[in-house]
DNA sequence: GGGCCGGTTTGATTTCGATCAACTCCGGAA
DNA sequence: TTCCGGAGTTGATCGAAATCAAACCGGCCC
């Protein structure tokens, strides 16, 4: 179920501070919010498919959209989760006007859709426009080789303390935070089946890892980087 | 050892070809690659090391090029191999200013060399620019995608086969062509040990795919297609 | 020709993570 | 409260590819 929605205030600061938006001077970037259309979707909705005409790109607001590859054996692999300000699909503005992947929502979400025949428009006509997009996909592209190289390079808990490290509040060295979404969903972005996350998790206890649930404690931050 | 070189006019239409030169109108192109700086290497000679500051991003002239995550522990992932036309590093506009992966040479090599600064100079005043940026992060970004996908669906045989169905010639269902780097090359690439990349060949022997040295022969391109 | 050297192949073993199956845990609905 | 269902965990097994080791091959230099 799709609904179409109005941008509240909270909204519109969380697009105005993407990595695309928020290159841009205040009066650009509030121009192009004018067009921008809003969206709610159920969980596990699908956002687009892979083969489709890919008329938009897209930036969420709340929640967690899941990009995937579909195989032709019916198996998904996940390419990308994105949460509030981050833009995805962005790359669909050079690619033949096709998507590549599937989208769908992870959970209920909130996003913010661009048309890539608008934006062409304005970014023919302002410098800028084309630098943010620059940027935007910068960030995703680096995200994805990151990706690569890490898959490549590390074994699953090695993943997942890397992926803890990253969500750890710099300064302390003992640590505590809240997973954003299910661990099946983490599973996925670490290219990992359910299994495999949880016996990650197992693994990292000897490092002072310890989880309750979505809570995960982290007793010494150094030892972890060095697993 | 590094030569600094004049572009020849071969060199000059390899260029003015790559995504990024490609998606602008003759006149701008030819202002812009009278700022590029050529450059030759000897074989395995490092371009840039991750954590160096980043003041070029850079187009493949001929040979290729190999761009790598170097791990603490010493070991490497490739990233991604490119070949002549083909850009490389332009993410480095915008992070921050520091090389997050290494390059070296696989082998001699030639290479364009844009200057960071310079070209943001030129975006900031035609938006042209910054969209043809736009078109070759895009592309760029696509096969980061696509490798992550490929590396989490498909076994080592099965990315073998995607590569070669990439490089046939589409028409005849039988075919024939050549590498054109070395295997131990194409391991990589493909996230695998050469000593994997030589099973796999095997592996698709039964398919109608034989291997002589660099020459690769497919019998039957369609029964590779299910593989 | 002989010998060396790097790239590649082949063989044996090991490790990691997928898969399948059973079980636990927790939250919500009746 | 009990029941149910989905998420997560745990256990057992299997398979794919890394690793280690050795053989092979082709080109190049002497």
């Amino acid at each position: 179920m799709i609904k179409v929605l109005k941008l509240n205030v909270r909204e519109k600061e969380i697009l105005l501070r993407s990595y695309f938006l928020s290159e841009l001077p205040s009066s650009t970037a509030a121009r192009i919010v004018e067009h921008v259309i809003v969206a709610s979707h159920e969980a596990r909705d699908p956002i687009f498919k892979q083969g489709e005409k890919a008329d938009y790109f897209y930036t969420v607001l709340t929640g967690f959209v899941r990009v995937f590859r579909l195989s032709k054996d019916g198996r998904e692999a996940d390419i990308g989760i994105y949460g509030p300000g981050e833009t995805f699909a962005e790359g669909v503005m050079f690619n033949g006007g096709i998507y590549r992947f599937c989208a769908q929502s992870a959970e209920a979400v909130t996003i913010a859709r661009y048309e890539v025949d608008k934006i062409k428009q304005f970014a023919s006509q302002d410098p800028a426009i084309g630098i943010a997009l620059t940027a935007s996909l910068s960030r995703n592209l680096d995200q994805a080789l990151e990706c690569v190289a890490d898959d490549r390079l590390h074994t699953a808990p090695q993943r997942v303390a890397n992926f803890i490290l990253q969500n750890c509040p710099e300064n302390a060295n003992s640590a505590r935070f809240r997973l954003p979404f299910q661990k099946s969903l983490l599973a996925g972005k670490l290219g990992l089946a359910p299994e495999a996350l949880s016996r990650a998790f197992s693994a990292l206890k000897p490092a002072g890892v310890s989880v309750h649930g979505r809570i995960i404690e982290i007793g010494d931050v150094n030892a972890l980087r060095n697993f």
